[in-house]
DNA sequence: CATAAAGGTTCCCGCAACCGGAAGGTCAAC
DNA sequence: GTTGACCTTCCGGTTGCGGGAACCTTTATG
């Protein structure tokens, strides 16, 4: 299978699909051509991967995620692991982007947003004292 | 005043404020050894740009939002302008990282994470349905 | 059958916003 | 005078690709 017709299986851009077997991802075997030629163990790689991604883990934990998929001895704890470091990043990212969130609306509602120069959010900005 | 005292007056590292020169942002004066000095004005911006900055705004915002805060013509219009869509940034990211939470929290509490190798998250991954 | 379009290949640059470190000049203190 | 703490510029790396050039192969069409 081609590139192009992997690509639309696993819906990665063809681009990204190169990307990950320079960086020793997955690896399909080549035609006489040159050609990429992709198996289905090798779009099981790729589905895995495209949901992985999908799901926001790093490329790096995705590399070892895709070891612990093929590991039929893994321990559930290895992968549980790294689920649950992703999940407290991303509480953290929350948590701070509510935070941006919440100053940010107070200033955005303050400003009457005219052609006037008075400005809170500048104002804001400016302030000398954070 | 010395780049490494400008640093700790405005919270930003010394690499950071050249770098906010290097890009046309803040642009000290020179001593006759070479040396980077700092007035009060380029104070006043760098302590306007690691405010901005913190609140998630793009160099590029805050190259704007600069110009703004010096201009005493402005519209203040243009700055709600920015923090709106800034906001809606914000908004739109916080909606998928709570999505992903959201799935991550439920796979990490079905995986019960021992050392056998039967696991949810793994069998979610390489689901084909997706 | 010639040719054009659509696919494939490699390679290299660019993005955002810096950080780390090397190589070398300057300054204050002991 | 020399040590150490500054300062300077420059170069490379980060993450995860995307865009595009230059070139080859396959397929469709007149």
């Amino acid at each position: 299978m081609n590139i192009s017709d992997a690509a639309q299986d696993c819906g990665l851009p063809a681009k990204t699909i190169r990307y990950y077997e320079e960086i020793g991802l997955v690896r399909p075997g080549r035609r006489a051509n040159g050609y990429r030629d992709y198996n289905e163990q090798d779009l099981h790689k790729l589905r895995f991967l495209q949901r992985s991604r999908g799901l926001g883990f790093s490329v790096e934990d995705c590399r070892t995620l895709l070891s612990l998929y093929e590991d039929h001895n893994r321990a559930s704890a290895d992968v549980r692991q790294i689920a649950k470091a992703h999940l407290d990043d991303i509480d953290r990212k929350i948590a701070e982007l509510k935070s941006l969130q919440t100053t940010l609306r107070h200033l955005v509602h303050q400003c009457h947003g005219d052609d006037r120069p008075d400005c809170p959010i500048i104002e804001d900005l400016a302030r000398q004292d954070h």
